[in-house]
DNA sequence: ATCGTCAACATGCGGT
DNA sequence: ACCGCATGTTGACGAT
């Protein structure tokens, strides 16, 4: 069983104490109990060295601190607030990598004075935290994104309402080249008569003379 | 009293 | 099966 185990137990605990453990079923802590159960020797050599590294990762933090670390542990759950030298340490680390391998991680655990398992954790939250500010930022730029397209889309769509306007008032200029080429010159009346074409084309040409068929054979 | 931060933890998932 | 990670939650703690 490693420490791990150990701690998550809620029975393996310091000796002569009960560590809550949340109930895994309803999320609640069990009852703060003081225990003294007799532990295998391996077990004890575990919660030793356990004690041993988070009573030294307690050096450089003041008397008030360690006074209240130490009540922590004696309630139940242990809340230690890392140093500033421990944090400095871990955020240069993260710099470097934002995930260690188990050597690393040892090491580094080694360096801090903590366990393994805590700067393991620690480097998960840190890791949570970059995503989440990453989150933000992603989330920032995508909104003026937004926010700018809208703009654009709006300008947009009053250009092609202007334009739409322009339009009705008066058509383009090469439909009405369109349009004089489908006219032809009737030779008896020199009136311009329309020579075919589409219904468009009819509204079009609604200001030229509209030539009643004569009898004549070139109309 | 309330709120934000963060260490510690639980859980689920994918890779091996 | 085991491990590491992402994600969500809890609870201690400090600041206001």
């Amino acid at each position: 069983m490693g420490d791990e185990e150990l701690c998550n137990t809620g029975l393996a605990l310091s000796i002569g104490q009960f560590v809550p453990r949340r109930d895994q079923q309803k999320n609640k802590h069990v009852v703060c109990l003081d225990l003294t159960i007799p532990l295998h020797p391996k077990q004890e050599a575990n919660i030793d060295a356990e004690c041993r590294s988070e009573g030294s990762s307690l050096k450089t933090v003041d008397e008030d601190e360690a006074q209240t670390s130490k009540n922590n542990k004696i309630c139940g759950r242990k809340k230690l607030r890392l140093s500033k030298e421990q944090s400095t340490l871990l955020e240069d680390s993260f710099k470097i990598h934002s995930t260690l391998n188990t050597s690393q991680k040892q090491a580094l655990a080694e360096r801090l004075n903590l366990r393994p398992r805590q700067v393991e954790v620690w480097f998960q939250n840190r890791r949570a935290r970059t995503k989440l500010k990453q989150t933000v930022v992603d989330y920032e730029f995508l909104k003026n994104c937004c926010e700018s397209l809208s703009d654009e889309n709006r300008r947009l769509k009053k250009e092609l309402d202007e334009l739409r306007s322009l339009k009705v008032e008066q058509p383009p200029f090469y439909i009405q080249l369109q349009k004089a080429a489908t006219l032809t010159m009737c030779p008896s009346c020199e009136n311009v008569v329309k020579a075919g074409g589409d219904g468009a084309s009819d509204a079009a040409v609604k200001n030229v003379v509209q030539h009643e068929p004569k009898k004549t054979p070139s109309c």
